[in-house]
DNA sequence: CTGGATTCCTGCTTGC
DNA sequence: TGCAAGCAGGAATCCA
């Protein structure tokens, strides 16, 4: 599932690839997958390509451009796969005659159009790998929150592109347990949290993102971080830790990974 | 304010 | 082998 770093992935291929084109034609083959009016981005050029939270940004210029969002399985490809053909639900013509075709098995994701880039940008959360979000933004955040460390993790109107995979991994590398209630967290452990979730979605960019199952880039590859999750998918493996047996629960309707030695409950 | 359930959706895994 | 149920989940929305 793309969270920051596979979309940071993806968008950096892309930039290169699009930068500069003029969309000619816009076919729909599934409603739902694009909101907006198409007939609006016909002949508009792509001035830049970018990333915020875990969408990506096709800029128009003049406040206009497409946000998309991939959610589980959305991807973009210029090539379509036979496997790929019968989950093509938007294909944008460009210029160059290439055809970029956004693919999404599960149709949660899509792209939308909008007249008011900048206010829709400004609304979302805080960017993690950049300055503002450090510890005092954090503990800003939790101060007297009862919600649990996970859900704020989660919250993308707090701070953006952390998924389920990397709000597991950042808790383990803090040694924090997911149900912790947000607002009893020391200033140490804020501190930890903040430092692992840098720590982690830069490495994983580093590593081209985390493929489980259908996340893939624009050319067809997956990312290699999956080889270093800790907590993650690893439920009843020892931990890398302390060998104790990494436990599995359900919280706020997400499998939840963690480790009861390393992680314990406050 | 909070968590939980539900919805969107398909494909893979599990259990009989 | 076959088939149905269960599960996976990002985010919005509704409910208690």
């Amino acid at each position: 599932m793309p969270e920051l770093p596979e979309v940071e992935t993806v968008v950096r291929e892309l930039h290169s690839d699009i930068l500069g084109e003029e969309i000619r034609s816009v076919n729909v083959s599934y409603a739902a997958a694009f909101r907006g009016e198409s007939t609006f981005i016909v002949g508009k050029e792509i001035k830049r390509v970018f990333r915020r939270c875990k969408y990506i940004v096709f800029d128009f210029g003049n406040n206009c451009g497409i946000l998309t969002h991939l959610r589980m399985t959305g991807k973009y490809v210029f090539n379509l796969s036979e496997k790929d053909e019968k989950h093509a639900h938007v294909a944008l013509r460009l210029s160059s005659g290439k055809t970029l075709h956004y693919v999404d098995i599960r149709k949660f994701g899509g792209l939308e159009v909008t007249a008011s880039l900048k206010t829709r940008l400004e609304e979302m959360g805080c960017e993690p790998l950049t300055e503002t979000f450090n510890p005092q933004f954090l503990s800003a955040a939790i101060k007297n929150s009862k919600r649990t460390i996970k859900a704020i993790l989660l919250d993308q109107a707090i701070v953006c592109g952390i998924g389920n995979i990397y709000a597991d991994e950042s808790l383990f590398f803090a040694g924090v347990h997911p149900q912790t209630e947000a607002r009893k967290l020391t200033a140490k452990q804020v501190q930890a949290l903040v430092l692992g979730i840098k720590d982690i979605l830069a490495r994983s960019i580093n590593n081209m993102g985390t493929t489980l199952s259908d996340y893939r880039t624009t050319k067809n590859v997956g990312g290699e971080n999956q080889n270093y999750l800790r907590v993650y998918g690893q439920d009843g493996l020892p931990c890398a830790t302390c060998g104790e047996k990494v436990q599995k629960i359900k919280l706020g309707g997400r499998g939840t990974h963690f480790c009861r030695v390393c992680q314990p409950i406050a």
